[in-house]
DNA sequence: ATTCATAATTATGAATTCAAAATACTGTTT
DNA sequence: AAACAGTATTTTGAATTCATAATTATGAAT
């Protein structure tokens, strides 16, 4: 049997979850109307919780409503893409600069194992993906601001729409693992500077790996 | 008679904005619970729209949902204060850095001459503050990037939770117009990261005025 | 066949209703 | 008086209902 979760998400939230699932698989296609009866009717469930979820979505930016004409999945062009893209380099290099400067040695020993495992995991790319993924939102723990962490939730939300979305691209492995190491480097030598100036790099190299 | 706005706004975002100023003004105080009942009928609505405007502010952060027992105005603390306010450095100073790249020459003259608006007002503080205010929000809307923007609002909102909201205090006009008139000077040259330090310098001695 | 006016349908926005959970109240026991 | 059990009330979360705006369909006129 599946363990029953503790604190069950309010309803509004659970379908917010679900229609963020679809909106990032393009099964709601950016640009598209979202129909709130066929969707309600689908999860078996009333209007009303339905158009909180998409209120919250829609706060998110994920969602853009139209006054008396609805919700539609919002349409994300290159400029968007890589005007959210800076801000998640600004964040995240930020946040390296912080870690660089607060975090306790058996922090920056962590940052360093997820980094071991993500080398060896060089050869399977979903979980160098996943570790990758890991290896950044443990960083942002780190650098604990929890303001900065929501935002930059958003804004990886927001990258999800753009059909080029991946933060890292296949071909870009080993270059990745080296600009990680670097890093790395900088982090554990407790270089704000270099953190900063290395997480940019490693964001600048994505963009350009994913235009 | 008063015009009509040409976009009314949804109810939801009409509440969710009144909802705003009562919380801005304590008249909701952090921490404490927000009666549905007693504001929907205090407004003359239902609690339809009123739940879906506390659900935004819930996203915003202004607010925070508790299962079953409704919703309360979130207390910012102040680490929290200073988690946000090292935010807002970082995205407005980032600004400042695009905008001596990408500004136009005439857009470089509508800052000066708002620079020159707020050196005329140094006598009135109100006005200095209001001036001041659209000072910033205009380089954001120069630096053309309106997650950013959306950021930056959101940010400000949650800094005007606090008790200590003001970004300038009022013993500090002079000093802050001349940290202007500096960043005004490195924007006019198109130096960038004169124009990123001096914006961080101008939002160091703030917080430093603040606390 | 195309345009236009009008009627029918559909979808949205908001009020109302309803069930269940949380809270407050009452009276009893110790 | 304090603690407790049991009841009543309040409040939340969600479904349903309703009014109106927007869209679509229908049909007449050119």
């Amino acid at each position: 049997m599946s363990a029953l979760s503790l604190a069950p998400r309010a309803l509004y939230e659970e379908v917010a979850e679900l229609l963020r699932q679809r909106i990032f698989a393009r099964e709601l296609a950016p640009g598209s109307w979202i129909d709130e009866m066929r969707l309600a009717e689908e999860y078996g469930i009333s209007r009303t919780p339905l158009r909180e979820a998409l209120k919250v979505l829609a706060t998110e930016g994920l969602v853009t409503m139209k006054m008396r004409r609805g919700a539609y999945v919002t349409e994300v062009n290159d400029k968007d893409q890589h005007d959210v893209y800076h801000l998640l380099s600004l964040l995240e290099s930020d946040a390296a600069g912080v870690v660089a400067v607060q975090a306790s040695d058996a922090e920056l020993a962590e940052l360093n194992s997820i980094h071991q495992e993500l080398v060896a995991a060089v050869v399977n790319t979903d979980k160098f993906f996943a570790i990758n993924e890991r290896f950044h939102m443990r960083l942002l723990e780190i650098a604990n601001n929890r303001w900065r962490d929501q935002m930059v939730a958003d804004l990886r939300k927001v990258m999800k729409l753009n059909r080029h979305n991946s933060l890292l691209k296949s071909g870009r492995i080993e270059e990745s693992l080296r600009e990680h190491q670097a890093l790395l480097d900088a982090l554990l030598a407790r270089d704000v500077s270099a953190s900063v100036t290395r997480m940019q790099a490693h964001f600048a190299n994505g963009l350009e790996a994913a235009s």
